[in-house]
DNA sequence: GTTAGTGTAACTATCATTGTTACAATGGAT
DNA sequence: ATCCATTGTAACAATGATAGTTACACTAAC
């Protein structure tokens, strides 16, 4: 199991955005450089916009940042793009036997370790901003794609 | 996407192993705690088993836990059930454009991130013994299954 | 009006998960 | 030695998510 490659590729979008700011991010474009098909872009450009975090409207090429990537935590991007629910990280065995102690009590001793162990993953998201990634990528590299 | 019931399953029956110590834990016994097919308890065993959690023979009745339940994190039976691999919670698309500065260098920027949120999960898991699951769940019933 | 680009539905292929049947192998009970 | 309950595992089906693809309606810039 794993967390989709949605996550991934969104942050690639969106920093590719801050990098070609002053160029038009066509779907076609950016799947040229995160190397799929345009269709795939654009579903997660939609979610991307519907969080808020970036523009994009209908007949018009290019999509751009709708705010400051210092202000865009990967936790945000990782919401956005709905690769995990609230709470539902784990998979809880949904029909333990009540008539057994451990049947009846598993689930709701499991949770909140569950959740804990979770938030503590989405935490370090939330500590990292798209500003940070930015830098890392392109602070030395000074073209975006030919 | 969701990390494998079969997680939360091994944790049910180790539980049960520990509260059912003094009787014989069969797979047909435990499917009954757990509420699924023997087999799908079989190959949980046979998981924890192969990690050192617990003990079974073919042919010979009921399972046994290897070692005291304060000596089992949570991140000890996780990892027995191989529900995610090292390194590998989040999923980074593979072939991203190398001739694109973003392209190239997205794969190596992120990694390290992704890593450590995982790893901020997985030691949250740590912290927790099937001791502190088993306080919780049955330190206040008496009985096991009837 | 033409045209490039976005939005989205629909379909496919692939994969992991969970449950199921089936059966060989094991070892305790007699 | 035989019986038989149990374990170990292969094989298969059903389900659901993912990622890619084609197709096409809709939008707005020109």
């Amino acid at each position: 199991m794993t967390i989709s490659s949605r996550f991934a590729v969104a942050i690639h979008i969106l920093s590719l955005l801050e990098l070609n700011k002053d160029g038009v991010s066509t779907s076609e474009y950016i799947s040229g450089s995160v190397n799929t098909n345009p269709v795939v872009i654009r579903r997660i450009m939609s979610m991307l916009s519907k969080a808020g975090l970036a523009n994009v409207r209908p007949g018009v090429a290019g999509a751009k940042l709708a705010r400051d990537i210092s202000e865009i935590t990967l936790l945000d991007v990782y919401r956005a793009v709905h690769v995990v629910e609230e709470d539902g990280l784990f998979s809880v065995h949904e029909k333990p036997n009540p008539e057994c102690p451990v049947g009846r009590n598993i689930q709701t001793s499991i949770e909140p370790i569950f959740s804990a162990a979770q938030k503590a993953m989405e935490d370090t998201l939330a500590k990292v901003t798209l500003q940070d990634i930015v830098e890392d990528i392109g602070g030395k590299e000074a073209n975006v794609c030919d």
